[in-house]
DNA sequence: TATAAATCCGATTTATTTAGTAGTATATAA
DNA sequence: TTATATACTACTAAATAAATCGGATTTATA
């Protein structure tokens, strides 16, 4: 599974909006976009994905914006990233139920293989909510900052 | 990480040669090709990089083609699919050492996420070789087989 | 020494995907 | 009623994927 820009702006995206959950504040995508480096007009097209999928909700007009629409510990990340990068799978025969890529669909030991991958890499991107993510990201900023502090 | 189409045509030229090893028997493109239903001209391409990175070798004219330079069980997956995928990684941040992606890169959870899902993917990839898989095929192939032998 | 069989190699092509950009419409708070 | 914000559709440029084309070169053998 690659990431694409598409797929890692939309994961910081929802991180950001995960950061400004409580207290249930609503976040301009102007905000979003300079705080992530993110082109604007694209983060448009990636935030109507997120909110298409009910992952998040938007009020229109002056102190509009967006927001999650569950906490982020119950968003976990494989789904922000099928959403935006579809199947986790590294081929298509590797589905279930298979697609089928070649003759051999019953026989083909590159299938399990693959299969494999697929199944470590659920197990990892839906072993993680935002919250999570929350929770490390101020570790290592903690960490950073106590380096600085050293030096 | 995806497996495009190439990629899937190197892993079972690969295999085919695989199964021919034995004897040290040279095998034509054209054989690979059509007994993989693989793009003939495509299949020069992927046997030329295969070559170029000293996993195969070739004799021209008559008599001539493809083989395998060193033992199927001394050949893993892995091996295959960066020389044709490049990078097992999901985003290059990932890699080590990282390419930048963005300001944050001392202090982002997603690079971690996804350096463990490289990891996940290259114990499995690296894990297996083509004698594994051959065995597998084998398996495969003879459980089948009574499957419909028992209808 | 022709000839046929095979790899070698660079260029071109076609389609799809990626990563945006542009422009307009619509809603809403003040 | 105006400024601020999202909603939505369409378009475009660049890169990548998946071949395809046209030969050049090598080699066994008849």
């Amino acid at each position: 599974m690659r990431i694409s820009y598409k797929g890692d702006y939309a994961l910081k995206a929802v991180l950001h909006l995960a950061n400004r959950y409580e207290d249930g504040e609503v976040v301009p995508i102007n905000e979003i976009a300079a705080a992530n480096d993110i082109p604007r007009k694209f983060l448009e097209q990636i935030m109507l994905i997120l909110k298409g999928a009910g992952l998040v909700d938007s009020r229109r007009g002056i102190g509009g914006g967006f927001f999650l629409k569950r906490p982020p510990a119950e968003i976990r990340l494989g789904e922000v990233v099928r959403l935006i990068e579809g199947d986790i799978e590294p081929i298509a025969c590797a589905k279930t139920p298979p697609e089928p890529c070649c003759a051999e669909i019953g026989s083909c030991a590159f299938r399990e293989i693959w299969a494999e991958v697929a199944a470590a890499t659920a197990a990892i991107v839906d072993g993680v909510t935002f919250a999570d993510i929350m929770r490390r990201q101020r570790e290592l900023k903690s960490a950073h900052q106590g380096y600085h502090y050293e030096i």
